[in-house]
DNA sequence: TATTGAATAT
DNA sequence: GATATTCAAT
C-alpha cells in the first residue's frame, strides 16, 4: 500500500486522519525504464518509432498517463471509476498522513514487490535530506517571507505520477476551463493537500496546456500550407519531362500529406512521454533489442528500410522541415483515410537525388522557367512518394523556397543539351 | 471574507 | 524546473 505521510506544519491545511483515497496505482514500471528524450544530437539519436511509444491504447480520459504503460485503465472510455489495478492484479491505496515530529511529505510502498512508488519515495527521500541541512530562508523578504506562522516553510507537495494523474483526472471531469482548485481539491479527495497546493500545480498545469495548444495552432497551420503546395505552384516554362524525370529533376522536399485534424484531445499536455517529461513519469519499460510499437502504421508504399535510414542518411543541407509536435491530432488517432500517412513526414528517398556537389549547368537560372503542370507533376511525384518521420528542429519551407527549390534543381540537373522552351 | 489566477520567490 | 507564497481582483 502507499502512502504519503505529511507531517503537520502548518494551520491552515486540511491534515487530517490517514485517509485511503482509494484509487489504484500500478506497478512494475521503473523511472529508469523511460525512453530517453534527453539528448543534444536530436538529428543523430532520435529515434522515431520511439516518439509515438505506446499510445496506441490510450483512452480518452487520461491520455497523458497512460504511457506509463503498467497502468491498467478499466473501461477505457470512461475512467472516472478511479480503478486502477497493477499489472499483478494488487491494488495500492496512497494516504496522506500527517505529523507533527518533523516536516516531510514521504511516500512510502507497504505493498508486494517493488514499483515506481518504491523509488519515488528514495528520490523524496534525497530531497527531503539534501534540503534539510541549510535550509534557505528568506529573512528579510518582508511579505515574500517563505515562512509561515509557526516560522516553518511548508513542505513541497511531490506531484507523484499517480498524484498528478488523480490530478488530471479530476480536471479532465470539471473540464479544463471550469477546474477550480477548490473543486478540484475536493474531488481529488487526497487529504494533506491544500488549495494552494492545487492552485500552484494548476497554474503550472494551464501554462503546458496553453504551451502545447500554440504548437497545435502552429502545426494546423502548417498543414494548411502544406495544402496550398499541393494545390501547384504557378510558374511557366519548361519541358514536363525536366521535372518529371527524375534523373532530371528530383524535388528534395517533401511535403507532408494533409493531417487529419480530429477533434481535440484536451489533456494530452504536459506528463506524456514525447512533451518534456524526462524526468517526471516512469519510464515505460521495453525489452532489450526490441521496437516499441508505432503508432502509426506504416504507409504501404514506404518499405521498412526507408524508415530505418530516415535518422543518418540525411546529408547537411537536405531540405527538410520540423513535423508538427506530437499532439493530440497526430498521434493515436488514425488517419481519417486509410492509406494516408501522417502529416509528420518527408519523402523517404528525398535525399537520394541531391548532388553532393553542385553540378556544373549551362542554363542560367533564368532559362528554367517550369510550367504550372511541370511543377504540379513534380509535386504529384512528392506527394506520392511514400513518406517518414521527419527530424525535430528543422522548419518547414516556406512557398518562396520551395520554388527557388525546384528552380535550383532544374538548374543543376539539366542536360546540357537541353532546350528550354 | 473566501477564492482565484498571475506574479514572484525559494 | 517544481513548488510555495504573495497579492490584486473578483
Amino acid at each position: 500500500m502507499l502512502s504519503v505521510a505529511r507531517l503537520r506544519n502548518t494551520k491552515d491545511e486540511r491534515l487530517g486522519d490517514e485517509i485511503e483515497s482509494s484509487f489504484f496505482i500500478g506497478g512494475g514500471s521503473g523511472i529508469n525504464d523511460f525512453p530517453d528524450f534527453c539528448t543534444d544530437n536530436l538529428l543523430d539519436n532520435i529515434d522515431f518509432d520511439d516518439l509515438f511509444v505506446g499510445m496506441e491504447n490510450e483512452v480518452d480520459v487520461l491520455p497523458d498517463l497512460d504511457i506509463l504503460g503498467d497502468f491498467s485503465v478499466s473501461g477505457g472510455e470512461e475512467s472516472e471509476s478511479l480503478n486502477y489495478t497493477t499489472a499483478s492484479g494488487s491494488s495500492e491505496n496512497i494516504h496522506v498522513k500527517e505529523s507533527s515530529s518533523k516536516e516531510e511529505i514521504k511516500v512510502s510502498d507497504s505493498g508486494s514487490g517493488t514499483s515506481s512508488l518504491t523509488q519515488g519515495e528514495e528520490i523524496l527521500s534525497k530531497r527531503d535530506s539534501s534540503k534539510s541541512s541549510t535550509p534557505k530562508v528568506a529573512a528579510d523578504k518582508g511579505k515574500k517571507s517563505s515562512k509561515n506562522q509557526q516560522g516553518k516553510r511548508k513542505v513541497k507537495v511531490d506531484w507523484t505520477p499517480e498524484l498528478h494523474r488523480r490530478f488530471v483526472q479530476v480536471v479532465e471531469q470539471l473540464g479544463v476551463d471550469k477546474a477550480v482548485p477548490s473543486r478540484i481539491l475536493e474531488l481529488m479527495g487526497i487529504d494533506g493537500l491544500t488549495r494552494h497546493n492545487i492552485a500552484s500545480h494548476l497554474q503550472k498545469y494551464r501554462s503546458h496546456r496553453k504551451h502545447l495548444l500554440a504548437r497545435e495552432a502552429e502545426a494546423a497551420s502548417w498543414s494548411q500550407r502544406r495544402q496550398i503546395y499541393s494545390g501547384g505552384v504557378a510558374l511557366k516554362g519548361c519541358k514536363r519531362e525536366m521535372i518529371s524525370n527524375p534523373n532530371w529533376f528530383t524535388p528534395t522536399i517533401g511535403f507532408p500529406p494533409v493531417a487529419p485534424m480530429p477533434h481535440f484531445r484536451p489533456l494530452h499536455v504536459w506528463g506524456h512521454p514525447s512533451m518534456d517529461q524526462r524526468h517526471i513519469w516512469p519510464k515505460q519499460n521495453f525489452p532489450p533489442n526490441s521496437r516499441p510499437p508505432v503508432l502509426w502504421p506504416a504507409p504501404a508504399a514506404s518499405p521498412s528500410s526507408h524508415r530505418q535510414q530516415v535518422p543518418n542518411s540525411m546529408p547537411h543541407g537536405t531540405p527538410c522541415f520540423q513535423p508538427p509536435p506530437p499532439t493530440p491530432t497526430n498521434f493515436g488517432a488514425p488517419p481519417a483515410v486509410p492509406g494516408l500517412p501522417p502529416h509528420a513526414m518527408y519523402k523517404a528517398d528525398a535525399t537520394a537525388a541531391v548532388p553532393s556537389t553542385p553540378q556544373a549547368c549551362p542554363h542560367p537560372p533564368f532559362d528554367f522557367h517550369p510550367s504550372k503542370e511541370s511543377i504540379d507533376a513534380a509535386l504529384e511525384d512528392v506527394l506520392t512518394k511514400p513518406w517518414l518521420p521527419l527530424p525535430l528542429g528543422l522548419k518547414p519551407p516556406s512557398t518562396d523556397s520551395v520554388v527557388v527549390e525546384l528552380h535550383r534543381q532544374g538548374i543543376e540537373k539539366i542536360p546540357p543539351n537541353t532546350s528550354c522552351g
